[in-house]
DNA sequence: CCTGCCTTCCTAAACGATTAGGGTGATGCT
DNA sequence: AGCATCACCCTAATCGTTTAGGAAGGCAGG
């Protein structure tokens, strides 16, 4: 197109001001009903489009929420985007990813650009998939923008920004309970670092549940993919004088697949030698062999959750904006969440 | 914070106006080093950051490229979305995802509105996974927002539109002429609908094959979801008379996993009885049960060169621009490309 | 006829950045 | 001295919207 139609060749064309056209076009009242008839037809003829970032500009508001994230290739997380698109959708905002890992691996470097990215297309919130810097935290709060945590907590200092995660000490007791129900005695827990703030929970959890069941546990911590896993795990079963443990409690996906691969390569028996159980319920679950006892926790729903609760808080800040109270973002207590979640048995538990 | 500083504020806070300040801070000439000094570091103290809505406004520019994709639940994507961002990233872009398929289905009121969102928002280009309908690629057209597409091919109208994908056909044939070296004469390819293009080309390719190796080829049809594609076999199968077929090709994860649903189901031996092999490699694809011979289309690459094809085709229409020229997007004939691809093989073919 | 009150519309000022065009001294050259 | 050149900085217009603050006309009631 030569060039695109804006309000004013819109109101030229109509034979009205730029006032009059943009009321017809907002639905706004303060316009005939012959008028606002006559621009909704010169506009679509002219094929005319609003200019958001005019809009934004001036009206000072803002339609898109930035999911930030460190591991787009954890598969609940597809189900997580699922929620959250689903639920935004609903109030007309779009979710942008900002992934801070290059490569897969996490740097502080681009934890910092991206937070400054968003800080500069004035985003309306953050979804948070892992903590964050508190020099981040702080400039988010500066700014007024607000964050929501999903499976991960905030840093200690920002108690009350809300976070909605599964309940993972519980979650790890139910996984804990079900070994120990077998008489296992000897558990290995392969485990992701605690960046990722639900690997506190869990580990709490599942040690709690090995001195329910008077069971040996071993926490054996890898970086969180697939390789490191099977790397991590290969080292340490080679280590001189080590048995294989009778059961293997992988923290995530990566961990599993990193563990199962180090199992198949081995020629080990699931579950007669090794029973293996995961957090994390995935798609292929059902299909491996033998089929996988994995925590199921939901994440979809956490994503919808998620979405709402920071929507929620846009809205409200908007509303104090047009009120001219501050609008510094509110956070109420009820915000943080727990979730349940439930252990789908399969066979590679033993059972 | 109470207000947000703006250019002003640094301005006056260092007693330079705006125009130096600008200068100052995008590293232009024209200001001496000690004005330059002061700005950057008045803007540091006052923790300014600019907004990026007025900077487009007034440069015309914009920084996000947006993936429409009706399959974010194909586990392809993940990679896909990999190979885009990291590309994306050195030109200083952000994708934003665009979902067109609302609770799983796809829905044209659902195209038409997320490309009127993209238009407001003036995007910089659209990288599509599934063909759009004829009269939003005349609205991108229009505004003259450069289209790729990956893994799909634009409608026939639009030639030029540049497209990269596996070469499906040659993809194919290596599939089927792995299964006529396995000397099996009866082949079942249960496929999704032709709405997601690569269907056609996989179809010819599966089809020249079985020809080839004087094969008996049905094509089975089901909705792009695993339910559907379980129902949908279920109901072949059950069907009077009907034997296994000897092999079954799934044309993508979805397709596979409803289709081993089905044959676990029934005790069906893999690959005893029924071969199974399928399209799109996948992380799990070598633990299943048995370990799955695939076809691996490297999302990641094909991502990537979107994305570089999609940012020169975008930086070119810049450049023309600032020379006065139109900007409308120039498409090359070599942006059309098809990506060669390799089968994995494992067991489940019956090697 | 005057007044008040709608309804409908307009003018012009924002929003926060970039930048064309112009000004001011200092410096160097003839 | 006179003049050109340069480095540095400023004023003000501009991008495409929204909206406060009227203004004009019509109508009803006194």
């Amino acid at each position: 197109m030569a060039r695109k139609p804006t309000l004013r060749d819109v109101s030229r064309a109509a034979g009205l001001s730029v006032y009059t056209v943009s009321r017809a076009l907002s639905n706004g009242d303060d316009v005939s009903a012959a008028s606002r008839a006559l621009v909704l037809k010169v506009a679509r003829e002219l094929g005319y489009v609003p200019n958001r970032a005019a809009q934004e500009l001036r009206k000072n508001t803002r339609s898109s929420v930035a999911v930030v994230t460190a591991s787009t290739s954890n598969y609940y997380y597809i189900d997580l985007m699922k929620g959250i698109q689903r639920t935004l959708r609903l109030s007309d905002r779009t979710a942008i990813v900002a992934d801070i890992a290059a490569e897969g691996v996490y740097t502080p470097e681009l934890e910092d650009a991206t937070i400054q990215d968003l800080i500069q297309s004035r985003t309306a919130g953050v979804i948070a998939t892992l903590t964050l810097a508190p020099h981040n935290m702080k400039l988010l709060e500066d700014w007024d923008i607000p964050v929501v945590f999903v499976d991960s907590i905030p840093h200690e200092s920002a108690t009350r920004v809300p976070s909605i995660t599964t309940d993972n000490f519980s979650a790890s007791m139910k996984v804990g309970a079900h070994l120990g129900e077998h008489r296992y005695s000897d558990w290995l827990f392969l485990v992701y670092p605690a960046r990722w703030s639900t690997r506190a929970e869990r580990e709490r959890g599942i040690r709690a549940a090995a001195l329910k069941y008077g069971a040996d546990i071993e926490v054996l911590e890898s970086e969180n993919d697939v390789e490191s896993a099977y790397a991590t795990l290969t080292a340490y079963l080679d280590a001189p004088g080590r048995a294989l443990p009778r059961a293997i409690i992988a923290g995530n996906n990566p961990m599993l697949h990193g563990a199962l691969r180090v199992l198949r390569a081995r020629g080990v028996r699931i579950p007669d030698e090794v029973a293996v159980v995961a957090f994390d319920e995935f798609a292929w679950a059902e299909l491996l062999d033998p089929p996988l006892t994995v925590l199921n926790e939901d994440s979809e729903t956490i994503g919808v959750i998620a979405a709402q609760t920071l929507t929620r808080i846009v809205d409200d800040q908007i509303k104090a904006e047009l009120r001219g109270d501050p609008s510094t973002p509110v956070y109420r207590p009820e915000d943080r969440r727990q979730l349940s979640s439930d252990l789908v048995v399969r066979r590679s538990c033993g059972c």
